[in-house]
DNA sequence: TTTACGGTTGCTACCGGTAGCAAAATCTAT
DNA sequence: ATAGATTTTGCTACCGGTAGCAACCGTAAA
């Protein structure tokens, strides 16, 4: 492998001192046109580029972003992963994508992230305890943001979809149409608390003078957990007691709900039975689903974060309103 | 922000002189096990971390690796980025995803990330033309690794399934079940012929008599326009000589193609035309499409891409086999 | 001709580590 | 107790940039 090119290098050939080359590459620096040309036209020759790790220790920052996932199952990642790391590489940063699973905890990752010298850290919806993020060793560290759940934690700002709002949305439309006997199933248990969308649903019927609210939990957020709930609920529900809506905490449920609804129960929807999802993901909208959902507003989303990360807002709680996407289920 | 720690700081803290600090966090260092103690003490109450910034200007070593994709369209990505990172991580390197689109083309990708100066660069399915890949200015840059497509480009191995083998394993079960009409539905023209999967198939039909393979071509990776390319072929094509199996480039197009010949020609499936996909996606196994398909090894792929990145292996083209995938489309 | 001034250039010090040599401290054998 | 071997420690130089001061330059005003 070839010896890095460095600004000494260009400026032996370009017969000036390095001080001479770097300011030639920085916007702005106090240089003469003459020297810039013959600079850059050196450093064309040599094939050289500005080394951004050096910079980085010099200037103390990376321009890097580290995302933390913990749930890859969840096909709504990979379209927000794709807005994210555009509108970071908009603003000239990168992304480092962590993944975190039982061998590689939050803490470690966060760690690892700060000793990267990242310049932020994103928690993208992963379903951490709070009081994790008061351990010391990572106060002091890059800032932290939340992204989709909330946080409750001071300086630790949370970015969301405005979670009652859309539930009310939801809700409402739902009434609209006339179902009155609500059920609701949700996902994994640390996360689905920081999602709030359960408490916002019972709210609402609480207010409309439902009797009760049935609930049913999946083990985690997956078709396959979802179609295992949905058993879990017909069968320890007495027939006549059966729902006419079935709201689900996400799409991937929602998918699974309609799976065992269709093929186990042979009931209809949205005539028995209306079943709704949460997130809007590329397969709600396939025929063989059309499922109504409510998609987050994620441009919107990131866009806030980014202004935060870049100090050009405050770094407060946001929640953004989202859309209700009106299909066939509901 | 408070001032970061140094092994400068700990060094005064513990009494000792920097270098013995740094002797204490390097494995295999010659020190004293008493002034480790004293020294992993000191460090302890002042919180300090090696600053691996400045170790990877000092070693020329970042453990970045940098994973450009282009479509994240495909719900395929997600499960092989959770791979990715996981095995990454393993080994201590850190993902730096990139997002390479038209307004962020690869040769800036690349450059971008060789100036960041990752330790290797995989091209994770993107459709590049492969004269890019002999610019100057990549050369002699970071090691470029293609991941499931092949490259033909001297020194940058693809990693990949066995795409032949696997086309005549999905061929031969067609085969078997009696199906004798086939047809083709392939993706976007510039990746498509890299996938070599079209290739593989017509070669097998071919090899068995058949008269003609049909074939469409579809604008996207996406279900949407597999949608749009079935209902094209089947319009285009005379009833008579309609197929009576569907061969889709990826699970994607197949749910679309699943979708059209349901929804509008009403035929039934796998009874009226077989249809498969490849990829073996999450929604894949939903009963509402119970696709049969061909999973590629993803596992082995990373396992092999990251051996070569290490330097465990020589660096060279490496073709695994994977798995077909056996429901009830064909 | 001298002086003042703004633009330009070079310099030192520094970011926080690593590499490897040389001196110091400790241990072992005589 | 002493020489020799070995471990431990401190040091200089370096990775490739940045920050900001000081000197230099040519030119225009005095």
């Amino acid at each position: 492998m070839a010896k890095r090119v460095t600004a000494e290098d260009v400026a032996r050939s370009a017969g000036v001192s390095k001080w001479t080359v770097i300011r030639a590459f920085t916007p702005g620096a106090s240089i003469a046109e003459k020297s810039r040309l013959r600079v850059l036209e050196a450093a064309e020759s040599l094939n050289y580029r500005p080394n951004l790790l050096a910079r980085s220790l010099a200037t103390n920052l990376t321009h890097q972003v580290a995302i933390l996932v913990d749930d890859f199952k969840n096909p709504h990642k990979l379209p927000v992963l794709e807005i994210l790391t555009w509108q970071l590489q908009s603003e000239g940063l990168l992304t480092v994508l962590i993944n975190i699973n039982e061998h590689f905890d939050h803490v470690q990752a966060l760690l690892d992230a700060g000793q990267r010298q990242v310049d932020a850290i994103i928690l993208f919806g992963t379903a951490f305890r709070p009081e994790m993020l008061e351990d010391d060793r990572i106060q002091g560290g890059a800032p932290l943001y939340v992204l989709a759940r909330d946080s409750q934690i001071p300086n630790v700002p949370a970015i969301t979809c405005d979670t009652p709002l859309a539930m009310r949305e939801l809700c409402e439309y739902f009434y609209s149409k006339g179902y009155r006997r609500p059920a609701f199933l949700s996902g994994a248990k640390t996360l689905s608390t920081a999602l709030g969308r359960r408490r916002a649903f019972n709210a609402f019927w609480e207010a409309h003078g439902a009797k009760s609210v049935l609930g049913v939990s999946a083990a985690s957020y997956s078709s396959g957990h979802g179609f295992e709930a949905a058993r879990i609920l017909f069968q320890e529900t007495p027939r006549e007691q059966w729902p006419d809506l079935l709201m689900c905490e996400n799409d991937a449920l929602a998918f699974g709900a309609i799976d065992y609804v269709r093929s186990t129960l042979k009931l209809r929807i949205p005539d028995d039975i209306a079943i709704a999802g949460f997130d809007n993901t590329p397969l709600a909208a396939s025929p063989a689903y059309d499922l109504t959902t409510y998609e987050q507003p994620a441009i919107e989303m990131v866009t806030a974060i980014l202004s935060m990360i870049l100090g050009r807002e405050p770094r407060e709680n946001k929640a953004f309103r989202g859309k209700l996407i009106s299909r066939s289920t509901a």
